[in-house]
DNA sequence: CACACACCCTGTTTGC
DNA sequence: TGCAAACAGGGTGTGT
């Protein structure tokens, strides 16, 4: 479930109970969900099982587990897990009937919920889970959001965000964990992912500046994971569509007064949606409980070709894009010359 | 270095 | 009904 909201929407599901969880089985049905994993899944399967997983951590779609293995290794571990453009994580009870499209099974020891089976469901398999290494992040802040509940969906949220620059969780039986709870390490594969827009280190003036200075179309920066995370093809298109910007507006047409408000509606976009629990058309994209969100229902480009722009009017219109589609309106989103 | 594109996959939906 | 094509919210590697 790809974009930022429904990552921490799993990510929020799974914190609490992997806190402090003790891993017991781990079976890897798909060798083709351990792309991401350096060396055979041998090795995957036999330094997970008997170690204990510390919180559940998301930086713009990626999600990870800081990791203490059984046998104790020179530096901090981490479980990583992208979920693609159509994995899940579910839980489930130990002894549920296999989910189909199921990939990879860990059974762990849960301190708030006993035994608890963690199903990375995916059906393209474009998702994947390793055990990485973890280096410092370069600014010395937390390296992404690791709170107990939902990012945004509550003032308590906020103020873990706010307040959470150096905590990490000391606690192991995953009941009392600092709610601020951020750790200085990153995942070595995500080290080269940006901060996202709702992270407390997100450094939004040198974003604006690294993104006045590309030679691109908006949204194709917009999607660059290099430049700020968490965005994906629906918050791109919605996000340009609240701001009234074309999604092939060249970066270096933008001045910095429309880029801060591009992304202001990117953190508009985003929160409402988490308040909403994510977007969800189908199956392929709930919570860990195999829940969907409504934010579906709030869209107002992303796939409404066709129906009234909720603004104007004007038919909205769907135009190709890098394999993909763009949706926006041409009457509220011209391209211009400033 | 920055950019554009091909590619990795499978299941469901759509259209003939 | 049956089949093929179109479609799907991702990142990465490669070539320019």
């Amino acid at each position: 479930m790809p974009e930022l909201p429904e990552v921490e929407v799993v990510r929020a599901g799974l914190h609490p109970v992997v806190a402090g969880a003790v891993v017991t089985a781990v079976d890897v049905l798909d060798q083709r969900s351990l792309k991401r994993h350096r060396g055979p899944s041998d090795d995957f399967v036999d330094r997970l099982v008997g170690g204990t997983i510390d919180s559940a951590v998301r930086r713009g779609k990626f999600l990870w587990f800081p990791f203490e293995p059984a046998e104790p290794h020179e530096q901090p571990l981490a479980l990583v897990a992208h979920l693609g453009m159509s994995g899940q994580v579910l839980l489930r009870s130990r002894d549920a009937e296999p989910d189909r499209l199921m990939r990879i099974r860990l059974e762990v020891e849960s301190p708030s919920l006993g035994p608890v089976r963690l199903a990375f469901v995916d059906q393209r398999i474009f998702g994947s889970m390793a055990l990485d290494e973890t280096v410092p992040t370069l600014d010395g802040r937390a390296a992404g959001f690791a709170g107990p509940r939902l990012l945004g969906s509550d003032a308590d949220a906020e103020a873990a965000v706010e307040a959470g620059t150096d905590a990490r969780p000391t606690t192991t039986d995953g009941t009392d964990a600092d709610p601020a709870a951020w750790v200085r390490r990153v995942p070595q594969q995500v080290s080269h992912i940006a901060r996202d827009p709702l992270d407390p280190a997100f450094d939004e003036p040198r974003v604006i500046t690294r993104l006045l200075a590309r030679r691109t179309g908006v949204k194709r920066a917009l999607l660059d994971q290099g430049l700020l995370s968490g965005v994906g093809n629906i918050y791109a298109d919605e996000s340009l569509w609240a701001a009234r910007v074309h999604p092939e507006q060249p970066t270096e047409s933008l001045s910095r007064a429309r880029a801060r408000v591009l992304l202001a509606e990117v953190r508009v976009v985003l929160l409402k949606a988490l308040g909403e629990g994510g977007t969800s058309f189908d199956a392929q994209y709930v919570n860990v409980n195999g829940q969907s969100g409504y934010f579906s229902h709030s869209l107002a480009a992303y796939g409404q070709q066709g129906r009234p722009c909720p603004r104007c009017g004007t038919p909205i219109v769907r135009e190709a894009f890098m394999n993909r589609s763009s949706h926006f309106c041409p009457r509220c989103q011209r391209v211009r010359t400033r």
